[in-house]
DNA sequence: AATATTCCCAACCGCCCCAAT
DNA sequence: AATTGGGGCGGTTGGGAATAT
């Protein structure tokens, strides 16, 4: 049953990479382009396999990659996106283009299911402590509301920041930044033969009804334009106002409320009521929107609050 | 200062999908 | 139709760093 894994060959080696092998491995792609992966220890003499390549190249060398000092906002929708589309951070990272898939599984495993199983926890004694004299629901752990997971973990009482990363791999990332932008798109992500937002947008609510967890929306924005534009449409500040607030979201909202309150306390309110991840919910629930993903990238603030799709 | 414990993240592992044959 | 193998994904782990005792 099944294959042995590439990597058990005989002299492949694992373990942290040395700044020599990355620069090897930058090299080449910077000569080849991302893709074919096979070729790469072959051509390059490195003795890593294929498998390992990729990976050290998406997740650390990539240029483009921000690593630490995930801001209130990212935070928020990694939480909103983790209860919309559970654990699929590849889909998650689709949204925030300047993170990967293992930086944002790893920030989920490491803080933000610790922080929302304390918010859960603290509003359920809250709860209870009212419940003697009050007659309301509890704000969780309601199969009407978000849906998120009653097992999903705890958090810690205060948010702190990431280390700070000044490594080889992110100097060599910088070096890289000006040939990888004036090269062309379709060697920017390694995955240009990709199917375009519209059809990713397709097939990710039909994969859903399949139960196939596969790369739903990993190709949503796959070309840099794209991710640029939906980029800009993400900057909560600029298009607030434009957005309806969401409903029923209550751990998401807690989590950006206590995150802004220790980046910014007086905004805490006003990012609340600006938090536009409604229309991304709404986007990746409804099918019949899927349709119009292209047109969404190009919307002006005037323009959404006036689509009749919201 | 030395040791123990906890935290964090880069990297690995195993499974799955899918195109090629 | 069945097999093969490359690539992608999510889960897990090992080791170094940070913190506590």
């Amino acid at each position: 049953m099944g294959r042995p894994p590439c990597c058990d060959k005989v002299g492949i080696k694992k373990g942290p990479w040395t700044p020599e092998e990355d620069i090897i491995l930058v090299s080449y792609i910077q000569e080849h382009g991302p893709g074919n992966w096979r070729s790469v220890p072959t051509n390059t003499g490195l003795m890593r396999c294929s498998k390992s390549c990729r990976l050290r190249w998406t997740n650390y060398l990539r240029p483009g990659i921000k690593r630490g000092n995930f801001t209130p906002h990212e935070e928020g929708m990694i939480v909103h996106l983790q209860s919309l589309l559970g654990n699929r951070w590849a889909a998650i990272a689709s949204y925030l283009p300047q993170r990967t898939d293992n930086d944002i599984k790893n920030y989920w495993n490491t803080h933000l299911k610790k922080k929302i199983k304390k918010l859960q926890t603290d509003a359920q004694d809250s709860y209870y402590n009212m419940a003697s004299s009050d007659t309301i629901s509890p704000p969780f752990n309601d199969p009407t509301s978000k849906g998120y997971s009653s097992t999903e973990a705890p958090l810690p009482s205060s948010f702190h920041s990431s280390s700070l990363y000044a490594s080889s791999a992110e100097n060599i990332s910088r070096l890289l930044e000006g040939w990888m932008r004036s090269s062309s798109p379709n060697s920017y992500h390694e995955n240009s033969q990709q199917e375009s937002p519209l059809i990713a947008a397709n097939n990710y609510s039909s994969s859903q009804e399949n139960g196939d967890d596969q790369g739903a929306g990993c190709a949503l924005i796959n070309n840099q334009c794209g991710r640029e534009q939906l980029e800009s449409l993400l900057v909560f500040e600029n298009i607030g106002a434009c957005w309806e607030k969401p409903v029923g979201e209550p751990l998401a909202d807690q989590l950006i409320a206590a995150a802004d309150h220790e980046h910014n306390q007086g905004e805490v309110k006003q990012k609340q009521e600006q938090y536009p991840l409604c229309f991304l919910e709404k986007w990746l629930l409804d099918e019949a929107t899927s349709g119009h993903v292209e047109g969404l990238m190009e919307f002006s603030p005037e323009q959404c609050c006036s689509n009749p799709m919201f």
